[in-house]
DNA sequence: CAAACATATGAATAACTGTTCATGTGTTCA
DNA sequence: TGAACACATGAACAGTTATTCATATGTTTG
């Protein structure tokens, strides 16, 4: 019954072969944090974590320029963590929903322990 | 009563300045996902969700190189989300503590809705 | 319609990141 | 002690990414 290790392994180690999820998601979770892990868009999460603001104040809270907020925005909101509406010229950005505020509550934890 | 706009913001906007987090809070947060941010890494991380395991069985799940594994173990390890031990000539990493399974869970959440 | 304004976007650049390759460190065993 | 093994690590390279700059799109107002 003995086998041999480098050929044969565990049954612990097919078994975690087997519990892991599907490449395509465990590709799309990496995904997902990659977009919380630039500081421009944590920031940009977090003011939004107030309500609804436009991109002219973004940049300003940030001081970084509109160019870089907007590019930033489009991340986002492929991503579908934001949403935005048109009041006239000025475009409000907004939370797309809940999901956002437990992410980074979660991170937030780990964070200040 | 009134305000100039273009220099003088609503008391929301000014809110938000304020309760916005310390900017080193904020890069930290941002420096935490991005080490979720990559597959390797999460791969790495949901492996070890099933117990220990040495560095040569984790590149062989992984089908990544002993030098990759181990690169990438290094980040994980200096973000403190990763221990290990020695024992003889192998090493064997798992989780430091449960920190790592409530933020990717909440991470699942967000991919298999 | 033209000018002014708010935002979006493509291209270019600089900085960063993950892997590979070669080699170094630490451990066991004959 | 020396060979074999498991792992770590530095340097180099390729791919990715965030910002900037210039410009385009869309909207209001005179």
């Amino acid at each position: 019954m003995e086998q041999k290790m480098d050929t044969v392994h565990s049954d612990a180690f097919a078994s975690v072969k087997e519990q892991l999820p599907d490449e395509e998601v465990l590709y799309d979770l990496a995904e997902l944090y990659k977009i919380f892990g630039d500081t421009t868009r944590v920031k940009l999460l977090y003011i939004l974590f107030e309500g609804e603001m436009c991109v002219q104040h973004l940049a300003e809270l940030l001081q970084v320029s509109q160019s870089a907020v907007s590019h930033q925005l489009r991340i986002l909101k492929g991503a579908r963590l934001v949403k935005y509406r048109r009041d006239g010229k000025t475009v409000y950005y907004a939370l797309a929903d809940d999901h956002v505020r437990e992410i980074i509550g979660c991170g937030m934890e780990h964070i200040t322990e």
